[in-house]
DNA sequence: GCAGTGATAGAAAGCGCTTGCTAGCAGAGT
DNA sequence: ACTCTGCTAGCAAGCGCTTTCTATCACTGC
């Protein structure tokens, strides 16, 4: 019924040993013949079986991508430019490669799960996104199943993500602790004093970078933590929204609220506005990451400005063996400081 | 090097079509077999050749998903929901399946590319999202492919996407026609005369529903068409601005803004207030969707709500054979119109 | 004119798994 | 006691491809 490489050799009246060298190009072949069986190829339209050439090859094409959110534009933007250089058809990478994304949805165990099926395909490469779970029996299971997958071959790739040990994973961090820091320094260099804070999930390693970001900016100017003005909560509009309710009820003297990311940011705007609060003359409000809507925030977003698209495209081509892991296999991203109408001196 | 069936069977003293079989679980094993072997697993921490396994079996496990731009939270809230339900990693759904999701970056070829590459690996169904491109050959092409990938017994169904005949594919498509068209009544109703459109690219369905159903307003409302109010573009906000500018420049008398969707619509605000015009007082805006930033633009964007998240889930479920299909294999699914402070009456 | 040399093509042995069919065996039925 | 039946487990034949090794053939050079 369906199509094989021995129905096109048939076809092309040779043996189906070449008609796989004439489709894989790594082998001498005449002109002649392999126009006759690209010809045969085409009438039969055959396609090769993925299954069985990658089981006698013992190699696939697959490139997985994990992701934590695919619906948030921070894991789309670096999914997609990693896709672009994973070459995936039209890329202009050679062989074509099936990149492919998986949604974790930030569950430690689909992370898992999704580890263990793209080592079930055999992976060419696998490349991790954003921040991880640091709880330490997931973390440690992680580890595991990246040695195991550096070992069976699978180029590992951390993309903004903090390095493994001892797994072989290249690490392409985010310096989130540096961004944070390099944002809150500018809160209080305008003079703000009280500042909210808006976290991510707890367990996460982005989470804590940023907020020990954040205070060890507090720090250095002199500024007391006070344990009202940080809130959990997560990576979403909402979550800022609620936390913001929070922090106001907490304490309503707070000029400045710093968020986790812009998508809190955005939340954070709202329950400010909806609470008769104006940005930034009665509170200053900051993001992180500057996806591209938060230039259309009103008033524009102060945030820190990750190369999301550039981080993406490295990982993809280190993941593809086109370019060389940064030496010692890790390096840090630094983010920039994108000053905007949102953050002003405090007025009161 | 790498564990084997028959290492397990070896280590469990029976044969690998026990193994086989208690991995599948779909023939009787006894209960202490079952276990003796469970535990030979995970002692030699043995995980399945999926290419060996999709080979023998003649089917696999991957369920592709196609969106055009995964940066675009439209795709990734739609494949995120799709994903949610194929099971994939943690889903209730019962045997993992991996759920991939392809980028095409809106390119005709790579569509088809990708559309092989699923084919290659004998994918278990495919969800393909967003709109099509029209021009013939192309589109033949895709109806063809499709019509193969359904032969060799793989699900495909369309989600936010019109229905290709023939193809045995199910198709959910989004009627944005009946939208655009609700959307533009509120703004003639509202008092609109003279309203610029920016359109995405020309040559999707997408770009032509929204804007046949705008036009039809129009015309319902004894509104004369302006050659000039229409600028085509690209699904983004860079492209909102630029099309927002060239219409300002072709018509300064323009008192509405319809966008094709609202990354435009926040893209033609920004240029909107750069040009020193207020929103909704000097012109109105509209756009399409309903993303999550949507509403925390300022003023919120009156636009219309597309199900996304619920028309994902209904095509993962009929990709996974969990739901079936509408009758005949095709359903409208409507937006809502949402309606907001950026769009108010004209004071010009 | 004949061995030597390259260039090409074919034969065949798997790759690791699934599954139809068969075999063994214990308890049930007569 | 003997066959029948139902439950398990094993055998072995592939699934469709890649790749090593070998064979063939046309030249080349002496």
């Amino acid at each position: 019924m369906t199509v094989t490489l021995a129905d096109v050799a048939a076809r092309a009246q040779v043996s189906p040993a070449t008609v796989s060298r004439v489709l894989n190009g790594n082998y001498p072949v005449a002109a002649s013949t392999r126009e006759r069986v690209l010809r045969a190829v085409d009438e039969l339209d055959y396609v090769l079986n993925g299954p069985a050439s990658a089981l006698a090859a013992a190699t696939s094409d697959l490139v997985g991508i994990l992701v934590n959110d695919i619906a948030d534009p921070f894991f789309g933007i670096m999914a997609s430019a990693i896709q672009g250089e994973i070459g995936g058809p039209g890329g202009r990478a050679g062989g074509e490669r099936l990149a492919v994304v998986c949604n974790t949805g930030g569950s430690p165990e689909r992370e898992l799960t999704y580890l263990t099926l793209l080592q079930r395909q055999r992976a060419a490469a696998v490349v991790l996104t954003g921040g991880a779970v640091e709880a330490a029996p997931h973390a440690e299971a992680v580890a595991a199943k990246l040695r195991r997958l550096a070992e069976a071959g699978t180029r590992v790739v951390l993309c903004g993500r903090p390095p493994v040990p001892d797994t072989g994973a290249v690490a392409l961090t985010f310096d989130n602790r540096g961004g944070a820091r390099a944002l809150t320094e500018h809160l209080v260099g305008l003079g703000h004093r009280r500042l909210g804070y808006i976290a991510g999930p707890a367990d996460r390693t982005t989470t804590r970078h940023r907020l020990e970001g954040h205070r060890a900016a507090l720090r250095a100017a002199g500024i007391e933590e006070d344990a009202r003005w940080t809130v959990y909560g997560r990576y979403d509009r909402r979550s800022g929204h609620e936390a913001t309710l929070e922090l106001l009820r907490r304490d309503p003297s707070l000029t400045a609220v710093v968020a986790a990311n812009d998508s809190v940011a955005l939340g954070a705007c709202a329950a400010l506005r909806e609470s008769g609060l104006r940005i930034p003359e009665d509170v200053s409000v900051a993001g992180f990451d500057d996806l591209p809507f938060s230039i259309d925030a009103v008033p524009a977003l102060t945030t820190v400005r990750l190369p999301l698209a550039e981080a993406g495209a490295r990982a993809g081509r280190i993941a593809m063996g086109r370019e060389e892991p940064p030496p010692g296999g890790i390096t840090s991203v630094r983010g920039e400081l994108m000053v905007r109408g949102s953050a002003a001196a405090p007025r009161r």
